[in-house]
DNA sequence: ATCAAATCAATTGTACACAATTTAATTTAA
DNA sequence: TTAAATTAAATTGTGTACAATTGATTTGAT
């Protein structure tokens, strides 16, 4: 009679990540809607609030996806007016991903997003540095 | 001039969530290349190895996922002979979900995978327990 | 200088994930 | 007791995710 002990799912740890981070997703998306964002187009255009402009390859880096999700990402944010995407004259394959105004005014109107979210997150903040401190731990030793 | 200290991506619980998640899930795709399982059809077998028996509406309560997500999933796994799909006879809106000799068959064959992904990640017990039972926590405390 | 290897974005194909709606069955309440 | 409300699975539509491939451009080794 084998013992099937680790393969319960409450013994797993890719599980409730991946409950997690569905759930936190599914938390922000009345707070997008009024920005029509998307969770993924919100991750992109906060690493665009930090950098002004960026290629394709870098902002894949950044947010861990490849051409074949970003792509559609930006060409809906540049039809939305928050990027513009134009090819680097120095290097025709790259990318280059700029923020418009209108990308610049939308993070006034994202300013309040994660005070909101924390509101939704009832842990004492203790366990949410830790939980942050470990997941980037985890990010770091164990990806790639 | 604002802050937007706030909106850097490295100061969002739910950024890394999302890379953590997604990665895992990666690391997991060549072991069940083996079973011919993907992700979303290895945890829905992880719940039918526990429960032989449950109906659609469970299973969508333990793993989080509604009709739209799991009626293609389950279909999948019975093409694949691993579950079979009946109307429940007390009540024909419920679908009951069965495991076959194939399906039971299969845990011989996932019960190595829990050590194999172990392995994978470099973080000692301590804190893969605490970020265990962070993430429980979490799921308890912040979810519906 | 040249051409093979590498790089980058885009495309293709498969599989979720979820909101919203639909359809059918069951339960509840007037 | 039957009409309204509820429940459950399926369907529809949109948007990721990612592996694998393609095509254009650049780099690097000879």
């Amino acid at each position: 009679m084998a013992n099937y002990e680790q393969l319960r799912l409450s013994n797993q740890l890719c599980f409730p990540l991946y409950v997690c981070s569905k759930e936190v997703v599914r938390k922000y998306k009345p707070l997008l809607d009024e920005l029509d964002l998307t969770y993924t187009q919100y991750i992109t255009m906060m690493a665009m609030w930090e950098h002004e402009q960026l290629s394709a390859k870098e902002l894949g880096t950044i947010l861990y996806l490849d051409s074949g999700t970003l792509t559609p990402v930006l060409k809906t944010l540049e039809k939305k007016g928050f990027v513009e995407r134009q090819r680097s004259k120095d290097d025709e394959r790259s990318l280059i991903i700029s923020l418009t105004q209108d990308g610049k005014a939308l993070q006034d109107r994202a300013a309040s997003i994660p005070e909101a979210m924390g509101k939704c997150i009832d842990m004492d903040l203790e366990d949410l540095q830790t939980l942050h401190r470990l997941l980037h731990k985890f990010m770091d030793t164990s990806i790639k």
